[in-house]
DNA sequence: CATTAGATGTGAAAAATATAACTATAAAAA
DNA sequence: TTTTTATAGTTATATTTTTCACATCTAATG
């Protein structure tokens, strides 16, 4: 699944690039991932590709989309209009990926004035936007301390996926979907990694 | 790894309560691991506990401070100071956790007149502070175009680890240790596990 | 038209990872 | 002091994931 969007990114940049086909091998180098891997992957989800000619570049991101995108474009919220939360908000390409921002919010009256595409509310009307988007996923970008409340408020209107950006561990039911992205994590994995790599010859 | 990382998260979380001890069950429900698990985590890297009394925290604290900290606290660099590099930029924590922004760069002369706690430098300036910072880690954060250009870049002047933020699949040599940080993915997957469990149920 | 080269697709083997079951041990209780 | 008990540590088992090997197919070629 991770593959898959790799797969998809890769396959993005070649169709701009103006290929028309690839090799399961071709796009194994692109990602860094084996052929073989590329070709079972393809077989899970029932992809086929042409046994000479290898697989249709449009053919194989109009697949992923099928996967993706059953339900088509998807409204979902922020809340936390701080450094984060701007950032996301100001993203223009979220749209062709068919993830729509349709509102932030912030507890603070200073953010509550930016004017911007994407409007920030009070917390007071999270619920009606929510209800009346039909939102089912929201971004925490809040401070560490707020996270928790927040996305117990969240979960109180009916969200069922989370993406929270706060370094803290969510207390959620089983059937609630988090997936938690920690960009100190990523920094310092990539420190960690590069300072073995450094240590393995030492001479 | 990504395991360790979680388990310093909530352990860092429990010390800040003031908890002391933790069993490998206690650690492994805050992490959504089993306790076998963070056990077999735990004899991997030689953490011993106490066979009836758990583990101390502070002691396994410090134990992963040592995996991840031998080398002391690393400086890095921001390429791009926009939305996202701003973000990382502007905060705080990374301190805490030994990762020490020295820099950023930007293109765009209006950026470089940002004051700020850190500098903004034209690219001209990039190799003569990597060389004095002995920066060896990179943050990439300008436009999707740009992002290959400032990976070679960088490369040449001995950078070897990249956090890439551009939805792109960067090419590079096998010795490289390259992070790519996808948010369109990061939202996408949990877009599509809501979604799918939605439709596990149908009635 | 038959042949061949160069792909895919897939079942089996291997490797990695996670889970379970068991043993050892330290602390608390009797 | 001995017994009990709860938990770490470890070995064995199961599961998942990846790789390998090869049969299969398609398009080009002579
Ligand atoms: N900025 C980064 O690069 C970065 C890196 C790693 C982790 N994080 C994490 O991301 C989260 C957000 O970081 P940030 O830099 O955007 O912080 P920020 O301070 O810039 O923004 C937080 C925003 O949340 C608002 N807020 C505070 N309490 C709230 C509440 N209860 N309800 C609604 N809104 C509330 C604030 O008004 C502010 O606008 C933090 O948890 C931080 O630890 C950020
Ligand atoms: N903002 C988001 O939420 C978000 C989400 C997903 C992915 N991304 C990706 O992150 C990257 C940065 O996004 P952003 O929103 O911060 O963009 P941005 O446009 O806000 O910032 C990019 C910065 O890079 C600078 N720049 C351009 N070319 C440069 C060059 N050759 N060398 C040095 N600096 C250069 C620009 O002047 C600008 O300040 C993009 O690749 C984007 O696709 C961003």
């Amino acid at each position: 699944m991770r593959r898959i969007l790799l797969y998809r990114g890769s396959l993005l940049q070649l169709q701009a690039l103006g290929v028309k086909r690839v090799y399961s091998y071709t796009l194994g180098k692109e990602t860094g991932i084996s052929a073989q891997q590329v070709r079972k992957d393809f077989s899970e989800y029932k992809i086929k590709g042409n046994q000479r000619g290898g697989y249709r570049v449009d053919e194989l991101i109009s697949e992923m989309e099928n996967i993706f995108y059953k339900k088509g474009s998807q409204n979902i919220i922020i809340v936390g209009r701080g450094n984060i939360g701007s950032s996301l908000a100001n993203y223009d390409n979220f749209i062709q990926r068919q993830i729509n921002i349709v509102a932030t919010f912030d507890i603070d009256p200073s953010k509550q004035r930016i004017r911007s595409e994407i409007p920030v509310y009070t917390m007071e009307r999270m619920e009606e936007i929510i209800d009346r988007f039909g939102v089912r996923t929201a971004i925490i970008a809040v401070p560490d301390m707020a996270a928790q409340k927040v996305c117990d408020q969240l979960l109180g209107y009916g969200i069922n996926g989370i993406i929270n950006f706060a370094p803290v561990i969510l207390k959620v039911s089983e059937d609630i979907i988090i997936n938690n992205v920690n960009l100190s994590d990523e920094i310092e994995s990539v420190i960690y990694c590069v300072s073995l790599t450094e240590n393995e010859c030492p001479e």
